[in-house]
DNA sequence: CAGTCATGTTACCAGCGTAAACATTATGTC
DNA sequence: GACATAATGTTTACGCTGGTAACATGACTG
């Protein structure tokens, strides 16, 4: 690694044996695949097909398939952190600003739904099998969301009280998302500003 | 079908070629290995190697793996129905009882993890690329609590804020169940009385 | 007793994740 | 520039999966 002067190999169209930059190619495709359907349908032979390359190819980039979901999930953290500070910044500061961000976390669940899913589970990833190692992280947006709660419904309570309204705010939108996602509930962008109201919290 | 006497073929320990009633203990073993890991490590194959038969006789009572699945999640509603009476049943009359309710549906949940997933995700049960047929239904059991909600909240207010009384409380309970299935808040049986609490809907 | 049909079986297929052995290219040193 | 080595990709192979087709068994019905 002298400098990273992006050895892309762009020489015209050359058999070009070495990718590039596979690892974040296949993340790419591996987001770009799990939007097109539910999560176990999403295959490590399908993503590294399109990325034009064979499938045992992965493994030079990483340990195994769920390692592969990990990534994809971090960036999924990320784009979701992005979705919040932007609901922030669109809101009048107090109350509303749960309003907003509570409303993306809920459209950001129902624009990638399968990723959504897998970014939730993520935490024990078995998913179910075991309790996780450590709970209630979950990843820089979520803690982003959990922060804004308590800023903004703990101030002069008792610690209890603080945890009990925490929760409930992320059991609302959480809820709300999971019921849209599995049909239970239509997916109406108007029943959502109507159910995450920071009024009631 | 001249009467149902029950041909269970118990001549002692014979070959039994034919297994009696293949049917209920396929669903039977399902729901006994579905509690022991993800639902999608459930095989079709391991549940009737459990059933001591050969993989390809389900096929014979389902047409498929996702038709047993269904009557899995059959049996299961018929059981969160039975606990959902029993909570009624041990409750005062009034907010008492959707607090009774909400608490054992987030106790079946992580009681059942995985069948619960399976529960919630069935309408669809793609369970994400297209929107379900009729939203809402998703079993008798749900339609139970559905129906408690609307009777203890909906009493004299416009319809409008009745469905999102409903939508609110459903989303709770819901949304807690699953962040604790997924390991992002600890499944503290205190932590449930706490959030569910009939006095914030 | 013979026929029929539900219910079981074995044989086979494609797709999956992944491990091992091999091939190719990029990189650091003389 | 030449060469050793590490990094990266390919081929092959294995056991698992859900599912289909053809065959075997045996319990009712006439």
């Amino acid at each position: 690694m002298t400098g990273n002067d992006n050895t892309v190999n762009m020489s015209s169209e050359k058999s070009r044996y070495h990718h590039g930059d596979l690892r974040a190619a296949l993340i790419e495709e591996g987001l770009k695949l799990i939007d097109t359907g539910p999560a176990d349908a999403l295959s490590l032979r399908e993503i590294a097909r399109n990325a034009g390359v064979s499938a045992t190819a992965v493994y030079r980039h990483f340990p195994d398939k769920a390692a592969l979901l990990d990534a994809m999930c971090l960036e999924g953290d990320a784009r979701l952190g992005a979705a919040f500070k932007a609901a922030m910044a669109s809101a009048e500061p107090g109350l509303a600003a749960f309003s907003a961000m509570g409303q993306a976390y809920v459209r950001f669940a129902l624009a990638h739904p399968s990723l959504f899913r897998l970014m939730m589970a993520a935490p024990g990833r078995g998913p179910l099998p075991v309790p996780p190692p450590s709970a209630g992280d979950g990843g820089a947006a979520m803690q982003m969301l959990v922060n804004t709660i308590d800023s903004l419904f703990g101030a002069g309570v008792p610690a209890p009280v603080q945890e009990a309204r925490r929760l409930r705010a992320w059991a609302l939108v959480h809820g709300l998302a999971m019921l849209m996602l599995d049909g239970q509930v239509p997916a109406d962008p108007a029943l959502i500003d109507v159910v995450v109201d920071a009024r009631l919290i």
